[in-house]
DNA sequence: GGATGCCATGTGAGCGCTAACATCGTTGCT
DNA sequence: AGCAACGATGTTAGCGCTCACATGGCATCC
């Protein structure tokens, strides 16, 4: 900075001043400056900025190490938001969804001094294993439900509304017997879609039947297909992402059970390929562009230390080709 | 620091000594130390580290803008590699595979300070665009051709043998039609798809089709379904990705096209539902996680001043329901 | 037994920057 | 005209750490 500052002939506070948008430098100073350190190459050196302005510039996002396509999606938005906003984004993925693993990753964070921490990872244990983190530094996390008593931000898609569009579609095209293959309920979001789905069924006063569990995967969901298959297929099927929906097609086409004529399947999501599944998938589109955005937003917010509103992000229906009007 | 030098009654020199693993510190110095540490929950200040050591801590990733299998698999499996080798791990999508982005992606981990970077886009633009700042900062770029005249390392899973592989399989068959539908042939990786597919049926002294080429998504993978169905069906398609091929495979579902019994089709990634497409897709799985940690151990050694030897990592061929003899 | 060398620890300087304050010249007001 | 106020710039200190060097104690060796 004093070598840039001996070129433009001025001080080194004056390049300081420039390279802070200070106002109170004259123009044709700011043009030496600017000159100066074009010409020599200059950039400022972050860790001296950071020492004095006890500020690293960095947030960290944490997600599950899978690579799947909503937190993937979400973390893309995230970097592009805090880039916007003039942070480095560090990422620290979860070797397994439990306490140590979270701890590990947000205290790599706090060792690097992030600013913020952003966590895609909607789990109750690991919103558990961050509340006593809240109080440290700024933390938004995704989770659909608001978590009363947790001293941090959460922000999401509104994943209930999202079950209950998918339910009343399948409601609307006459179904009465929908049930639902449904995500991991220690996973929040899982429990959410649950909680929509029987909660829309009941309004329209139709008994739900037990939902079936598994993980996230196309693998459960086919073996849960099979098992209709063998035991009698329901007229409709909502499952809570569409991996496991894909799993489901795939048991129905090779048990000879046709989508949607005998059942009908509904998704959660909206990855890239679903409109290519066989049939093209009805799921609800989540907008995880918008997500990232928001959940950025509020972290900076929160690191400037005001408390935002926080909505969720409504989703919508996409109709496709895996629902139709129950046989009789 | 001197606070726990003082807790600690030592000097403040003994207790860095204690946390940079110095040998000559008492075993009893350092327990007290170590004491005073936990008393204070004293945490070392990165900014100061980084001013006096010249080293960040940091290395970036770039990756494409785009929630895809492979970038994302491959980043995770670096953030864990770099995880282990003590660094943080920053990353930036590209806005755009063109050359401004990658200027503002690469100054803005040069703003940080980076001490490598990762290229995840294997793109002839953004490889060029690359190349200005080979010498600025250590960096390693996945591209499936070796980079004669580039001053920065490669590392690739070897893209043409995958592609053999699928070609082999499908000659073996006694397919003798063997269509391309290439991806896009800017990206290093479709070409040397390309080459692959190319060179296998040249082996077998098989005339090459023209290959078709396209982008990496689905819709375009069914859009040309869609043509071949009305034009004619060959006896197996190879396609540049699984994306693609399932593009094919809902389009030949919809023109009434019986897979693998009228046309054999090939994937290549072995995208996680790939086993449940129907019918499940034959494909070329690309162990990303090796990729990630072999990039991140050539990344460090460059950083080091070593130039390690790189051989691409062997894909593997994986056979499911997708493929078939021909029909006489 | 005194010189030698090593181990354990302390002292001082400085990394490159920004914040606070000091200084000087100029404008605007009475 | 004279003084306050402000704008533009310079000067100084210090953020928290590590490096280089200084110091003192103790074992080792001839």
């Amino acid at each position: 900075m004093s070598d840039v500052a001996q070129v433009a002939g001025v001080s080194h506070q004056t390049v300081s001043r420039v390279l802070n948008a200070h106002p109170s430098v004259r123009p044709a100073t700011r043009a030496r400056v600017l000159e100066a350190i074009a010409e020599l190459g200059y950039r400022r050196n972050t860790a001296a900025r950071a020492l004095v302005t006890r500020r690293s510039g960095a947030i960290g996002v944490v997600t599950t190490g899978l690579p799947y396509f909503g937190p993937t999606s979400t973390l893309i938005a995230v970097e592009e938001a805090a880039r916007d906003a003039g942070y480095f984004v560090s990422i620290a993925t979860l070797a397994g969804i439990d306490a140590p693993s979270v701890d590990q990753a947000v205290e790599h964070f706090l060792a690097q001094a992030v600013e913020g921490i952003i966590v895609i990872a909607p789990h109750d244990d690991v919103r558990d294993a961050l509340v006593q983190f809240a109080d440290e530094v700024p933390l938004v996390m995704i989770a659909a439900e608001p978590s009363p008593g947790f001293s941090f931000h959460t922000m999401s898609v509104d994943q209930e509304l999202g079950a209950r569009l998918a339910t009343r579609h399948l409601l609307e095209l006459g179904h009465r017997e929908v049930v639902h293959l449904a995500g991991p309920q220690d996973w929040i979001d899982a429990r959410a879609r649950l909680v929509g789905w029987r909660s829309e069924l009941a309004a329209a006063g139709v008994t739900a039947p037990e939902p079936i569990t598994g993980d996230w995967s196309a693998g459960r969901g086919y073996e849960v297909g099979r098992r209709l298959v063998r035991d009698g297929v329901p007229s409709a099927v909502f499952a809570a992402n569409d991996q496991l929906a894909l799993g489901l097609l795939h048991a129905f086409a090779e048990g000879g059970v046709a989508v949607p004529r005998d059942v009908s399947v509904v998704g959660f999501d909206d990855v890239a390929e679903a409109a290519h599944f066989s049939p093209p998938l009805t799921t609800v589109r989540q907008d995880f562009a918008t997500l990232g955005a928001r959940c950025m937003q509020l972290l900076v917010a929160a690191m400037g230390g005001i408390e935002l509103e926080t909505a969720p992000i409504p989703p919508r229906l996409v109709v496709r080709a895996s629902t139709a009007p129950p046989r009789f």
